[in-house]
DNA sequence: TATTATCATCGTAATATTGCAATATCATAT
DNA sequence: ATATGATATTGCAATATTACGATGATAATA
């Protein structure tokens, strides 16, 4: 198959697998903190920073993009993106609630 | 390709990534809040509790296991998965880190 | 020993992800 | 209006993931 059974899992389950997919790869977690990083929108240079072609770096921004995680607007000639400072805390949040909510009872 | 380019990331990068690959899914997601809450170790009944199939389970398990997240013991007649607290609290720790080292400066 | 219960592994099918070349789009500059 | 530069989209190939049935391995029990 390769679909994921997602009915199945509740809403908090799959928010939190939302989460963490955009971090499950190298270059997403890369450009995230790339961008995070740059104080003046110019964000122009990902594809020279991270070691990718540009429409690779092109789909990870989208995931990026459709997580909530970036804010865009133009500024001069070139595009801007931006991350979301709330939406990447509501991240953190989320992330920790969930290590937070599943306190391991110690058996073994 | 499929296949990621590993080598262009840095060994922190991938670190993450790895972790968050852990809980890209919601069955892993639900899986590790079973066990964890779990208080007498008697962890044959995943398949009953998740709606999959004993392989699908198994399969998830390894997932959880090869990322040192399990603790594995024998009781009776059953194997027993407990969830490994230190490394689970590890997880916790670096994806906490991650956040706070990734500092966003607002622009936009 | 034979049976049963439990979990792992294998094989396979369907789908998702990753990556890039080629191309399209679109704002700006000339 | 046209050219240029930056980013998005499309199309495709390779690999990974997800899921399950069938089967194997192993420990407890009859």
């Amino acid at each position: 198959m390769g679909a994921s059974k997602l009915s199945i899992h509740t809403e908090h389950q799959q928010q939190i697998a939302e989460i963490a997919k955009v971090l499950a790869h190298p270059a997403r977690v890369a450009i995230l903190e790339y961008i995070a990083k740059q104080k003046n929108c110019i964000c122009g240079d990902i594809v020279d920073e991270i070691g990718l072609s540009q429409p690779t770096i092109s789909q990870h921004l989208q995931v990026i993009r459709n997580a909530g995680l970036l804010k865009g607007t133009f500024e001069g000639k070139r595009l801007c993106y931006c991350l979301d400072h709330d939406r990447f805390q509501e991240f953190q949040q989320l992330l920790n609630d969930y290590f937070h909510q599943t306190v391991v009872s110690d058996c073994c």
